[in-house]
DNA sequence: GTACGCCCGATAGGATCCAATCACAACCGC
DNA sequence: GCGGTTGTGATTGGATCCTATCGGGCGTAC
């Protein structure tokens, strides 16, 4: 027979890799067997993310093959990952540009962030273990105590995606993923500012977060997730300077 | 110089074609300005959304290629576009399949529709004209009059299409039309069941929609369109039989 | 002096060829 | 007879080469 190998669906996904966490985002030592895209990909993805690749700034094919040592082939595969992750724009016969977000743009992914996640975490709500739970109240504890931003920004993105370690969704993680990937160098912006303010609300905001969850109460922790989110664009809405400070993009 | 030509972000995108409309979902003109892969994604995605290419069915690349008259290289460009449209599952080193959803993720898709689309529609609402309403109310009487699946489809979606015209939103509108693409043999096999039925009460809730635009509410739409979506996914729930009558993968 | 058009370099996209990987199957040892 | 192993074919992934396209710079005409 020719055609009767394997026509049917694959048993499972297993395949796209890169969690809710910056570090382990895409450096699933299963995402590399053999694919260079993949490889070259999450590294490009934390340049990005890492600030290392600007906003706005051109990225060469030729140069991330030579980087990464491989060909302009896979390459061109991880820049349609990415831009699948809203993190490349590509333009055809031209180039791709790390993406830069408008001020717009930016507080329609916050909107967006306030619909989908509280619906992410009453999904995940069920299945949210004591485990879960704990860490959850160590992270909010040492969020309490850090006062550097990349140290705060971790501890954030493992407390957010811990709360929806539960659900069994694939594509609402995805977006969510995405979104949280978009909106990085706002919340570093951000962090900034409230860090050097010294504002408690955040902390408050966690605590009443695993309360919730704690409890059991769906409806309560999808309004203080939604609060959260929606204090968090108001608060950005209210420093329009940020966009103006843009890194710029250097060649 | 060498590196100071055009290393600023690109003006506009304009790059991602593609409409709500299934029909025009992707056959810009401009999309095929010497990009094959593009063109390529276009004609897989409306194969995959006629049906012709079921569910579940492997895509080889040759075939592809040969059927475009193309090489394989603009084919994987394209199956990594339909990869993250949702419509195709890709796994390293095996293959290309067309994404089957089970039961769960498509009432996952429903539910995330619940929670954005209703947002979108708010967004949309200031910059809605009149010619957008007056065109709505001659689709969604159509719609009343239509006994075919495809017709009634195809105007269900415009219809839903121009309620979201007036949104300069860019992310959203991909997410949702993302959903649509994802759901769509979903809601053929949902409308051939209601179609027989004779069920008014889908007209009915267009007609409220095209209301509450009109008079500027808001909240108003936004609950009509949520419950929309919501009693569709509940009648879904009450089909079981859907998911199992899936169209058999041929080779 | 300015505006238009042509030319050319650089970069992205595509074709062809080659290597790696996987699935199936037949074979051999126990 | 059965399980593990290895071989083979098909298919995907990557490298190299070639072509198309875009943008800037120069020259010329008005």
């Amino acid at each position: 027979m020719l055609g009767t190998m394997t026509d049917e669906h694959p048993t499972t996904a297993a395949t796209t890799s890169s969690s809710l966490d910056p570090d382990t985002a895409g450096n699933d030592d299963k995402g590399r067997h053999g694919n260079a895209s993949q490889r070259i990909a999450d590294g490009l993805r934390a340049s990005i993310l890492s600030g290392e690749l600007p906003a706005g700034s051109r990225i060469r094919q030729e140069e991330i093959a030579a980087r990464y040592g491989a060909s302009r082939i896979p390459v061109r595969g991880a820049l349609r990952i990415l831009e699948s992750d809203g993190l490349v724009r590509l333009v055809a016969n031209s180039g791709a540009w790390v993406a830069r977000f408008t001020r717009a743009e930016c507080e329609e992914f916050y909107q967006i962030r306030e619909r989908i996640e509280p619906l992410l975490l009453r999904m995940s709500l069920p299945c949210l273990t004591a485990e879960n739970l704990d860490r959850m109240d160590e992270l909010a504890e040492q969020m309490a105590r850090a006062d550097r931003v990349e140290h705060f920004l971790r501890l954030d993105r493992e407390f957010h995606a811990l709360s929806y370690d539960g659900a069994r969704t694939v594509v609402l993680q995805e977006i969510v993923q995405r979104m949280w990937n978009m909106t990085h160098h706002y919340r570093s912006m951000f962090t900034q500012v409230f860090l050097e303010q010294g504002s408690q609300i955040v902390h408050d905001e966690h605590r009443m977060l695993v309360r919730a969850l704690r409890e059991g109460d769906a409806e309560q922790a999808e309004l203080v997730l939604c609060g959260h989110i929606r204090r968090t664009r108001l608060q950005l809405a209210r420093h329009p300077e940020m966009f103006d400070a843009w890194p710029s993009a250097s060649g």
